[in-house]
DNA sequence: GATGAATGAGCGTTCATTCAT
DNA sequence: CATGAATGAACGCTCATTCAT
């Protein structure tokens, strides 16, 4: 097994895990049997837990990333680009459950805010492409002229939301609720 | 100190330290410090930890409860009522941030799904001024006919997303901001 | 409720629970609420649990005793007065199986090794019957030439564990199977 | 020291503190302590204190077993089997004290109880030389006709309470006081 | 005297992290 | 490099005992 299968296997184990069990139900040894690597193992590759989980979510944030932008024109109206991502990211979610409930754990952490400060901040390389969406929907003026951080929240509050009721099974969904859901969060955030 | 007093102080220590740093931020011997009692005698009042939490939030809840219904008219047209009940929503996270805090903890744990489910169910006692809304919304036609869960996360999603940004100080929210943000809320359900 | 009821209820109280779930699993609030009593007030009898437990046994012994001695004829011959204590002994163990349990605790502890020394160093009051029904079999040359102790344990050991077998439902004893065990016991010490 | 080093300390410890102070009296921390081995280190040889307990017993049984057997010949007589088996026993307890002192304990517990009930039963594996020599006995018309469950009360009750007596040093066994004692227990059993 | 709320040392157990091999 | 046995601080919880009322 070469370094690299190494270091993916706890990753894989641990978002398995951490998303099943939570943080604190996902064991540093518990992680090393399911990746099939010693418990000191880990340690070679992430200083300590903190620092893996906070990689971790870097990687499936990058993973995220070229999945949401495939198709993705920027030379569309405002309210096409909107759709596309905001479909794509549900669909990733849906498709991705591991991940979801990974980062929904994530966000929910002191990690999580601090991550939140940075991107706001724009500390963050500016790899952003919904930020530069609502930035550009609110010089247009096509977007209500609200803070930033409110048009996040009236945009993602109720993705994650709706994902996670569809993870947890309280609905199903399907492409036509999809469609509507972001329709409605258009509605929130346009003009 | 008389027998009330010193529940209030497990309750208050709780409150404080859960919502500052989470469930497992939080040990039992530290609720007792801050509380200024000895170890066992939260569980004189308590019969464990998953208990005290579940009963903590009961009490959130009822504290909350009045407030939202304070002024609230059920024969005013539901945009009023809709906004009535969120701008309540709102100025109670806020002005009670632990509370807030610990609601979102609490959602964000099993606690919370199974509550989660409780209510959408209907299991509950129909104490549910919400969930009235949003069928007598349905029933009218004046919302969108989505299924109530989505309704639900259309409208809490960004209304807890706003507060815990506020509360964050990643904004700082007013009347104005607050009212703007309820009336996004309110065009993403409306028809 | 008078005084002596109160301390009555106690010792009540700690021989069901002692008996049943042995010293440790008969917390002192479950005794003193089983005795419908205070927790503090127990302490008002005993000094602490300790000292309480010994009272119990000793308290039980005395109980005991005169329905051992009851018919008992110090002129009747040596195996007809064996006979006649084994008899009650077991009958006495079957009908009280609180007191029998509770007393195969204490033996089996701490307690029961401080009291069996005093009890064959002779420090106790002498009024134990069996002591002196095995100095006479010896001095009359009925019984095996053993020391004491042994003597002791040739009958009580199988007195005990027949009583215990029968509590415990390995076996259902009746009149004829205590005779005939007694009666086996005689043979092990009988010259 | 290597990992065999490490559970034989912790199993010697354990027996050590266990006989002495018996179940209660001797927590993982002192056993942890006795053993110079962190309190986290038994958790990795014993799933808890009671599989420890219940290991420890298996493990003095299997030590216990082959020393019963040495010279045993299954076709002497019975008198002579059972002098052999009651007399290597006693020998046994009487080298091993610690050994005899646990047993005691576990034989006084809930384990014991239902160790005693799956040996009765012959539920666990036939390699019982005791009950085998009983029933041996019974057939044969050479014992009481009594059931197994008193035979095995007549001649371990002395046993072990004799056995107990010596290590507590009310008495002091020689090979003359063991065979008149056993030859005791055996005019207790035969016809 | 009687109470029972309060205490806190002590229990069995877990787990992030280290380090000898 | 990789390992996994070893660690021990920290956890949730219990209960004999005390003491203000």
């Amino acid at each position: 097994m070469a370094k690299l299968d190494k270091r993916d296997e706890i990753v894989r184990a641990a978002l398995e895990l951490i998303a099943e069990h939570g943080f604190h139900g996902a064991p540093m040894a518990m992680i090393a049997e399911r990746a099939s690597v010693g418990a000191g193992t880990i340690y070679r590759y992430f200083e300590n837990k903190d620092v893996m989980i906070t990689e971790l979510f870097r990687e499936i944030e990058e993973r995220n990333y070229p999945i949401l932008k495939a198709g993705y024109a920027p030379d569309q109206p405002l309210r096409e680009r909107f759709f596309h991502l905001c479909t794509a990211l549900m669909h990733y979610f849906i498709e991705n459950p591991l991940d979801f409930r990974f980062i929904e754990q994530f966000f929910n952490s002191p990690y999580g805010v601090a991550h939140r400060r940075d991107k706001l901040l724009g500390t963050k390389e500016g790899c952003d492409v919904f930020k530069e969406l609502f930035e550009d929907g609110l010089s247009r003026q096509v977007m209500k002229d609200l803070p930033l951080v409110i048009l996040f929240d009236l945009a993602f509050g109720p993705i994650l939301a709706v994902a996670r009721d569809h993870i947890l099974s309280f609905i199903v969904l399907d492409d036509v609720l999809i469609a509507r859901t972001v329709e409605a969060c258009w509605d929130a955030i346009k003009r």
